[in-house]
DNA sequence: ATATAACAGTTGTTTTTGTAACTAACAACA
DNA sequence: TGTTGTTAGTTACAAAAACAACTGTTATAT
């Protein structure tokens, strides 16, 4: 009892997914990329610091489920740029605990406003429920994968 | 009269959908890389002529939003795996229509198989109409850049 | 204890992307 | 014509991502 017949890639769910999570990231990037001169993975580890305060390298990336290696790249940069510092853990000496510098916090809180300036911005036309619903149909469809 | 104080990552919008977006990339990339050994692009300029018959790249990049290097490539690579012929136009000699050859009609037809089946699969527990509502807003998104 | 496995994070190499500069063809207009 | 601008598509080089192999440390188990 199938509907439609034919296949549409605009209608292809992760086409149109992808599409426009490329486009709102695209035009998201020159935030923190034109202001800041950071990558996305950049800004995730920044953002994971600022809104959950110290965390490892490890956990930012199980979080973010990113590749270790994108962290420890994007920690390197952020390190360099002085945003953020590492302490070597004292009961195990493979782990450090990242956190935001003075300076990382202050760029962290003028890119959340940026944050919370776009989200505004690209749901203006969008009800608040739907807004809701969107947020909540995007975790359920991950959380289909874990 | 703000709701919320706080920003919370895992709320903000660009995140979610692009986790949401990477999530459903990976997992679907495991056919057409995986059976064919395909990247994104090629899988884009495949179906984008096995939904819509000869295409100039020109056209494809315009339809899928993706740089004329990126399709470039992405052709290239395909005309070497036999997928797709060219034939230059008699009109303007600078464009080439582009068009499946039977194998790439082939491979066009199995991996539209299996992306069906995929969209089905991501989509089990979801209702028809959060489908439809969730198709609705991506594009809603993504038309507020136009 | 000590060998082995597991883990956190880094480094090296290859593949892919991004950006700019390029070629070849057409268009417009003096 | 011929000069200038625009367009379709390619190529070259630099930046970033993917993947595997590595270092140093801790956990496990004989």
């Amino acid at each position: 009892m199938q509907k439609n017949k034919f296949f549409f890639i605009e209608d292809f769910l992760p086409y149109i997914l992808t599409q426009a999570a490329e486009t709102v990231s695209a035009n998201f990037q020159v935030f923190y990329k034109g202001k800041y001169g950071i990558l996305r993975t950049e800004w995730r580890v920044l953002f994971h610091l600022g809104n959950f305060g110290q965390m490892t390298a490890r956990d930012i990336g199980i979080n973010a489920k990113t590749h270790k290696t994108k962290i420890s790249r994007a920690v390197f940069r952020l390190e360099k740029k002085k945003y953020l510092k590492r302490t070597t853990s004292e009961e195990d000496r493979r782990i450090e605990f990242l956190s935001l510098t003075e300076k990382g916090v202050g760029v962290y809180n003028d890119l959340k406003k940026e944050a919370e300036g776009f989200e505004k911005r690209i749901t203006k036309n969008f009800t608040e429920s739907e807004v809701l619903a969107l947020r909540k149909c995007l975790k359920k469809l991950e959380a289909n994968f874990d």
